[in-house]
DNA sequence: AATGAAAGCACACTGGT
DNA sequence: ACCAGTGTGCTTTCATT
């Protein structure tokens, strides 16, 4: 983990789709060192894959709202985590310690079609006590802070 | 935004560096359109970019937490978010409605580093309260339900 | 770890259906 | 919207240091 792995993460970071040989021009390395610099920092698990990120919003669904979810008593958290695969408007989520489980990320359209997911978590899906609250704006970060101190 | 436009973008969430005439094995068109329809996903904005995903516990941050903030009276919103690009444990945030104003992910080695950023988000960067829980476990949720709806 | 050379591929264009 | 052909540029392998 030196600069230049810093540095190529960084790029990646940005534009996952770079060239080995445009990476290369940005480091001053051969195209080729710079191909297996990204090779070994896949293997070695730093760079963990590289994902098309969709915008929710671009697909109409500009309602994002973050909801602590307790469980009932007796649902299993396996099947709880499995079964958030079928509804659509998770987006993200985790189990957390405290207060309450989970906490998800939900993308809908509007007011109405959270309404429905709300419901829907509660019938089907073992929940027993949801807060919630919008989200106002993301904030940018990149993770290239986390490479600083490795 | 047809069915072959979202096995594109489901392929291309596991896999962004794909290429073109790989996808076009899937989908079964022609590499050449593929990079078309690609080309118009990003422009539509429904692919917002193609990104590196890094893995905090591979560089030895094992220790996540995600805590809800209170600012203190008088600090600028748009200052406070600026000021978390110089703490490298914040791997996101988002500006909430509700009890508190923002709430982060943070990303740290131990317990005393966390304490040290807490210590570091009170002096420095206007916060007033901080109510953290440490995350189990990330759920894994691909984005491709939300095409289905759109 | 890094490099250059060369073969094999992938990509962006153009033009055409 | 889709495809084929072409020139250019990219990736990969191998030999070398």
């Amino acid at each position: 983990m030196d600069d230049i792995d810093r540095s190529l993460v960084r790029l990646l970071e940005q534009d996952a789709r770079r060239t080995y040989h445009e990476l290369s021009k940005d480091v001053r390395l051969s195209a080729n060192t710079v191909a297996d610099r990204v090779r070994r920092l896949r293997a070695s698990g730093v760079v963990r894959g590289f994902r098309a990120e969709v915008d929710p919003a671009a697909l109409g669904r500009a309602l994002t709202m973050v909801s602590d979810i307790r469980l009932r008593e007796h649902v299993d958290r396996t099947a709880f985590e499995h079964g958030l695969r079928s509804v659509p408007q998770v987006v993200a989520g985790a189990r957390l310690t405290g207060e309450y489980d989970y906490q998800l990320r939900l993308a809908c359209v509007d007011p109405a079609e959270f309404e429905t997911v709300v419901d829907l978590l509660k019938r089907d899906h073992g929940v027993r006590e949801l807060r919630s609250r919008l989200v106002l704006h993301d904030i940018e970060v990149d993770a290239s802070g986390l490479l600083d101190l490795a």
